[in-house]
RNA sequence: GGCGACAUAGCCAAGUGGUAAGGCAGGGGUCUGCAAAACCCCGAUCCCCAGUUCGAAUCUGGGUGUCGCCUCCA
């Protein structure tokens, strides 16, 4: 059994076998933190997520960079535009992503570089190819010769004269040719600067990637990814600077991209206003929900997100949780964490969809079948051992918590607070002072119990009546009354 | 205009030559004071047309439709 991934390079599937026996290294193109992280960052980190947990299960030692790009036009822009320091806003921004990653589970790179941090690199890197002829200074930068590259646009498959054809942007005078891209800018007032020999200066977007990809991973790697727009042209331009320099092809064996998220079928911008932000979503929603949503689809198609796909997402979940939380409970694996190098037992017809160019929705699917012929066998207690230990090792490989999601998946992140009107109406039943609304509503629930308990059913039934219309959903069970928020769809 | 992807039940979606996984919603049932949850059971011949083949959702050709990239973007 091999696994096999889609290439963009050769556009075909492909058996994957890195150039070290047993190691892998991957480099996926980060977040540049101008704005707000949304939800389709989360949809691409989820997906080498999931790459990287299954190729550590395979048993390759993974060496997985995710840079960030700290500077850029639209950082500079946000800057000046609010009146803060540049880092200010990259600090704001990637904090968000950092706490949003954390709660989606992502693993921590084995590296995670800031650009800002790598200029030197960047400088030496755009020297060599200033030296090698493939790139001239201008009065504003310093840019890339395409021309010098007979291979550029083959990442991409484009056809460089429909491109000067399509060109839209103003030719600068001094760009030789309109496809040219800036490796280095020059300073403009109010930019913040890095010493060149150039001039002072910052980096054009491109040549960080490049500089770090080389740096931490060599001239030549195994995996190289990011989400499709990223093809043309930031990574068709990273090809073309890293292997003039090196004068090695292919930089990345394996070019491997994540689909696009549509929301409610068009491209989620800024713009046409349905852009979702990650934060507030997962204030929101179950972090497991939004990998759920996304695991059940392939990692290349584009991704169709609604709020009702969403919904639909968490009531899966929950089901699968019931399953889940029912299983014996035991060590994920016999031996705790997961050693590098490692492998985890997983079944092989498992294994086999995520070889499968990552088929994460036919392995969900297996899991899905696996768990309900876990509930009807369920005889021989070793076996059943066994098999929870072997179906909680997929859901690790998934990156999916392994039991006790109950309640993350019912309980709301959001502050509980109720309305005036409700409060009051509730404070009247309770005829008591609460310190909080969380301590009123579970007294008005205490209440209902005792009324249940004297069997006064149709008290019962007007307090929960009650307290559904101040949103408040109650769940009678084994162990007392659950309650909480529902929201609204 | 150039390049590309996709089109499977009400919705999401797997399946790339041998007679359609899974989830959500819906229906029926068990359980529950009621309700919820949970558990059991139930559903599609795969956009259209023409081919290749003993046999196609799966291959070829032609349509139609949706979306994306070509400019900043995960």
């Amino acid at each position: 059994m091999a696994l096999r991934l889609y290439n963009t390079l050769t556009r075909r599937v492909e058996t994957f076998d890195p150039l070290q026996p047993g190691r892998v290294s991957l480099y996926v193109c980060g977040m540049t933190p101008s704005f707000h992280p949304h939800l389709g960052h989360a949809r691409t980190f989820l997906t080498f997520d999931v790459l990287v947990r299954y190729l550590r299960a395979r048993g390759f030692e993974v060496t997985y960079v995710r840079n960030i790009t700290d500077i850029d036009d639209k950082i500079i822009e946000r800057a000046n535009a609010e009146g803060v320091a540049w880092d200010d806003v990259v600090n704001r921004y990637y904090g968000e992503f950092t706490v949003c990653a954390q709660r989606l589970g992502l693993l921590t790179p084995s590296v995670e570089p800031r650009a800002t941090d790598e200029i030197p690199g960047m400088v030496d890197f755009i020297r060599r190819l200033v030296e090698l002829g493939a790139a001239y200074e201008t009065a504003d930068g310093v840019y890339f010769s395409v021309a010098h590259d007979p291979r550029y646009g083959s990442l991409s498959r484009r056809n460089l004269d429909e491109l000067r054809a399509g060109e839209r942007i103003a030719v600068r005078e001094e760009k030789r040719d309109p496809l040219d891209f800036a490796l280095w800018k020059k300073a403009k007032p109010g930019e913040p600067t890095w010493p060149s020999p150039w001039g002072p200066g910052r980096p054009g977007w491109h040549i960080e990637c490049s500089a770090m990809c080389r740096r931490y991973l060599g001239d030549q790697f195994d995996i190289h990814g990011g989400a499709s727009d990223l093809v043309f042209p930031h990574h068709e331009n990273e090809v073309a600077q890293t292997e003039t320099v090196t004068g090695k092809h292919p930089m990345a064996r394996f070019w491997i991209h994540a689909g696009l998220l549509n929301v409610d079928g068009q491209k989620m911008s800024k713009s046409a206003g349905n852009f979702v932000p990650l934060p507030e979503l997962l204030d929101r929603f179950p972090a497991a929900a939004v990998r759920y949503l996304f695991l059940q689809t392939g990692y290349r198609k584009p991704s169709n997100f609604s709020l009702a796909a969403l919904e639909a997402a968490v009531r899966g979940l929950r089901g699968l949780y019931a399953d889940v939380d029912a299983l014996p409970s035991g060590p994920l694996v016999p031996d705790g964490p997961t050693a590098a190098g490692e492998r985890l037992a997983l079944p092989d017809e498992f294994a086999s969809y995520l070889d499968d160019d990552l088929n994460t929705a036919g392995a969900l699917g297996w899991l899905q079948r696996a768990l309900r012929a876990q509930r009807a066998a369920g005889t021989d207690p070793a076996t059943r051992d066994a098999r929870a230990r072997t179906l909680r090792a997929c859901l690790d490989v998934l990156g999916l918590p392994p039991s006790g999601a109950h309640a993350s998946l019912t309980a709301r992140t959001v502050e509980v607070r109720l309305d005036d009107g409700h409060r009051k109406l509730l404070a009247a039943i309770a005829g008591d002072e609460a310190p909080d609304d969380r301590a009123l509503i579970q007294r008005v629930v205490e209440l209902r119990q005792a009324a249940r308990a004297r069997r006064d059913y149709a008290e019962s039934d007007r307090l929960r009546d009650v307290l559904g219309r101040a949103g408040i959903v109650l769940h009678d069970g084994k162990n007392g009354t659950e309650w909480r928020f529902h929201e609204p769809a």
